[in-house]
DNA sequence: CGGCTGTACTG
DNA sequence: CAGTAC
DNA sequence: GCCG
DNA sequence: CGATG
DNA sequence: CATCG
């Protein structure tokens, strides 16, 4: 036992307000009976070592309960450190300023710290897992993993035990018997509360969010986050793939598949399994290896198995051929066409997009869209999208020097070419009055006389307008490009980077991750101090953070600063 | 079983 | 408001 | 479809 | 008819 | 667009 023996076995978890304004609170710590505790003694170090993070958070209050002690700081007395998944050894080590960590038992192979690389004539002391364990780990879902890596080896000099949270859901059972916390009766609330609220304040690391007082930045703080992709770095432009590029392939497709059919929790399903898999560094050929990455269920994992097994997929040939699902897909990519009015114009038994052009019903700007088809449809190599964005600023120039016209889009992330053009337009200490002025009564009718600006899509309406949607065409060209005028005000300006810079992906994680922490980001700003109607979820506008600084932005959020060409997940 | 980004414009 | 787009 |  | 959703 | 005052 170390010197400083355990922290009174409650170190206790702070409590968290629960999302949702919904009547949950404090979960309660209760621990197991004495002879159970099968993590007595252990000093337990998380990485990242906050509770703010769901998943970690169970993790952390298991430990507890079976008999951990949750030390806040890295010191000389813990005994574990449980790191999560995609965190790696290195980064660990980085973390924690250390070169290599003392006595550290390599045993245990199956939760081994991807990136360690145990020293080769390692003298380790082989660790049956012990029944108890075993029969614990059984119960205990997020903590598991951890339970059965228990070293023995508990002196004041023990060993450190590196293990991975990372591994994925169990395959299977529900865990029977999970105590829970909310299903049983609170006895002694008050006394909990006091302990929880006392841990909290003994806890620096698990209040997250702002409230650094001074001093050291809070550049440490890294936590939960990870599991959102704006967390992790890509290019995107890495010509391979990887040891699974030809699943990834197929998987796209499927994705692809799902897009098309609009169903977007799928397709994001899809999304996710795929930037999960290609970060693996080997081969996933079995369903039981698929599972284990996180991002990837069973449902995906077994299409996984199939695609090694077979080189392809039975359902994604079947939903090739099929007929409705040719049609749908052709007239959903018809600008001004979604899933409802595509499935009407099916049921109508309209087939081709002439079938619409002659018989159907449009709105004007389906119209545009079936008349432009092609054009719509096409990508604009990266060239075109300058040629475009250069006469817009010209004019806009002549209009006034000291306007500024930014390209969006994924143009600003360094694509070769871009689906549309996405021009933000801002003037330094113009109110956005005046800029909508200007653009809309002055710019776009300049531009459309002068036949650049040839449709007008969606333009603002309303008093507080920001946008104008419509196509160009360069002079000389027959081809019209979708393009989007953005209208800024200065002070909205870093917000606006960021969201019209995308991805999609990176942004919707971007915005989960504020709002799990309470805060709200949109295109123009990031706001804190959201809230949200009890019981529902409406909300009030909160106060602003920030909005002018893209890079302010990522830091009130904890985020590395990425730039546009590594936004994309 | 429910959440999964958050907003602006059209009709 | 539903649908659509970004 | 995945996750908590 | 404009406002509203 | 549908609905409302």
């Amino acid at each position: 036992m170390p010197p400083s023996s355990a922290p009174p076995a409650s170190s206790a978890i702070p409590m968290i307000k629960n999302k949702k304004g919904k009547g949950k609170q404090v979960v309660e710590i209760k621990l197991v009976p004495e002879d159970q505790r099968i993590f007595q003694g252990l000093h337990f170090y998380f990485f990242p070592n906050s509770d703010t993070h769901p998943g970690r958070r169970q993790r952390i209050i298991k430990a507890i309960e079976y008999g951990a002690s949750w030390q806040d700081k890295f010191n000389d007395t813990v005994t574990h450190i449980i790191v999560d998944r995609d965190y790696d050894f290195e980064q660990l080590l980085k973390y924690l300023k250390l070169k290599e960590l003392p006595l550290v038992d390599t045993s245990t192979i199956e939760f081994r710290v991807k990136g360690y690389e145990p020293p080769a004539s390692s003298a380790t002391i082989a660790q049956p897992i012990p029944s108890q364990a075993s029969e614990v780990s059984l119960q205990l879902k997020p903590v598991k993993r951890k339970a059965v890596v228990l070293s023995s080896q508990v002196t004041s000099e023990a060993s450190l035990n590196l293990v991975s949270s990372s591994a994925a859901s169990l395959s299977n059972s529900p865990a029977p018997g999970v105590p829970d916390p909310q299903q049983v009766p609170n006895k002694d609330e008050d006394e909990l509360d006091t302990a929880i609220r006392q841990a909290k304040e003994s806890h620096p690391l698990a209040s997250d969010d702002e409230d650094d007082v001074e001093g050291h930045k809070r550049r440490k703080t890294n936590n939960w986050q990870d599991k959102f992709q704006c967390m992790h770095k890509h290019t995107g432009k890495s010509g391979d793939q990887g040891p699974n590029a030809h699943t990834l392939v197929v998987l796209q497709e499927l994705a692809d598949h799902y897009d098309q059919i609009r169903d977007q929790w799928r397709c994001k399903s899809y999304r996710q399994a795929i930037s999960a898999l290609r970060k693996q560094t080997i081969k996933i050929s079995t369903k039981e290896a698929a599972m284990r990455v996180y991002g990837i269920g069973s449902s995906i994992a077994e299409k996984i198995e199939e695609i090694v097994r077979t080189t392809h997929l039975r359902k994604l040939d079947f939903a090739k051929l099929d007929e409705r699902q040719q049609i749908l897909n052709r007239f959903m990519k018809i600008y001004g066409v979604g899933l409802h009015a595509a499935e009407n114009f099916a049921s109508a038994g309209y087939k081709t997009i002439d079938d619409l052009l002659q018989k159907a019903e449009l709105t004007d700007n389906q119209r545009i869209g079936i008349d432009h088809y092609d054009d719509f449809n096409s990508r604009v190599p990266r060239a075109e999208v300058e040629k475009h964005a250069g006469i817009v600023k010209k004019a806009l120039k002549g209009l006034d020097k000291n306007y500024i016209v930014n390209t969006m889009g994924s143009y600003r992330r360094g694509a070769q070419d871009s689906g549309d053009i996405d021009l933000l337009i801002t003037k330094p200490g113009a109110s956005i009055d005046e800029i909508r002025t200007t653009v809309m009564d002055r710019l776009v009718p300049l531009l459309t006389k002068h036949k650049f600006l040839v449709a007008a899509l969606a333009q603002t309406s309303q008093a507080d307008g920001t946008k104008w949607h419509g196509a160009s065409c360069l002079p000389d060209s027959s081809t019209w490009r979708r393009i989007d005028l953005l209208l800024v005000p200065e002070e909205e300006l870093g917000a606006a980077l960021l969201y019209f810079t995308g991805n999609d992906i990176f942004n919707r994680s971007m915005r989960l991750l504020a709002s799990k922490k309470g805060m709200r980001l949109n295109q123009r700003g990031l706001y804190k101090d959201v809230l949200r109607d009890y019981g529902r979820e409406k909300l009030s506008e909160g106060t602003l953070v920030e909005g002018k600084d893209e890079r302010k932005i990522f830091e009130a959020l904890d985020v590395p600063w990425r730039p546009p060409e590594h936004r994309i997940c």
